[in-house]
DNA sequence: GTGGCTATTGCGAGTTGTTGCAATAGCGAT
DNA sequence: ATCGCTATTGCAACAACTCGCAATAGCCAC
């Protein structure tokens, strides 16, 4: 596979690193691609895994520095799960939050008017701007709290 | 120190566990002394540490599972900081949250009614009760919104 | 006070990142 | 095509936890 060949922001990754005096590596080639393949989110161990699997001699540190550079360059952003590991979101591109019920343990995700509704709340007193994708919050779903008070 | 001379909750600690069928040891004991001496927030790390300073023998993976116990027990809440990292809230008292700005670092809390407003914003469309102090919320404080605006 | 059941501990190995540093290798200039 | 500057890499060590398992030791009953 050519990163060239890839679809737009990945075909331009190259450029807009040497632009930025940054360097375009076989290394850095790998995660783009691993990223180009993987919509949505990832955590940080399942993007070291698939780049080993097209690399083997990836290097974990190697992995974790070019998400920082990418995550400058805003094509992935990085937040953490319930668990407060690492997970990214590929090509954010609307707001969104994640919510995680404690009791049955699903995940899912809020929409960006619901998440616009949770942002206004928060800025409301003293003007905080809260970035609602970084954190997965927790607590527990409708279903849950309807079967406890049963 | 005396676990018996401490105030409550914390005296009472042994005979709760007891109660249930589980067991106060010396390890127990010393993680009690310090989480009475740690009011507010103490990270995973740090009570590691502390318990080390008492008794150097102190094994991280005892005082982790003791932890665990305590939590359930309601003397601490574990959280998670703006890295994702372990934070405990000692004797969590009232519900509040925290906010972390990523531009200049600060971390501060935010109070109970300012909390609920935001449980409220979540819970309004699914009925999702979030656990507001669970997470750091991470963004920009209103200064650096205004500091980035000018 | 002793004995037995089983909750806990200690330990070693594994997971998920992070960091400092010397060696390597992109990239723009010549 | 070559050179030099310096961004990146690879490596090794560390940080913050987590888990399985055999050995230890609380606690309750007698």
């Amino acid at each position: 596979m050519d990163v060239e060949s890839l679809p737009e922001p990945w075909s331009s990754v190259s450029d807009r690193l040497r632009r930025r005096g940054l360097r375009w590596t076989p290394q850095r080639r790998t995660v783009i691609e691993v990223l180009a393949g993987a919509d949505g989110h990832v955590t940080g161990a399942e993007l070291v895994e698939r780049c080993r699997a097209r690399d083997a001699s990836t290097i974990p540190s190697t992995v974790y520095r070019t998400l920082d550079v990418l995550e400058e360059l805003g094509l992935v952003r990085h937040g953490h799960d319930p668990n407060g590991r690492e997970e990214f979101h590929v090509l954010p591109a609307a707001e969104h939050g994640h919510l995680h019920c404690r009791e049955c343990g699903a995940t899912w995700e809020v929409g960006e008017e619901r998440a616009a509704t949770i942002a206004a709340a928060l800025r409301g007193a003293d003007g905080f701007e809260v970035d609602i994708g970084h954190v997965t919050l927790v607590g527990r779903c409708a279903d849950c709290v309807a079967r406890a008070a049963s």
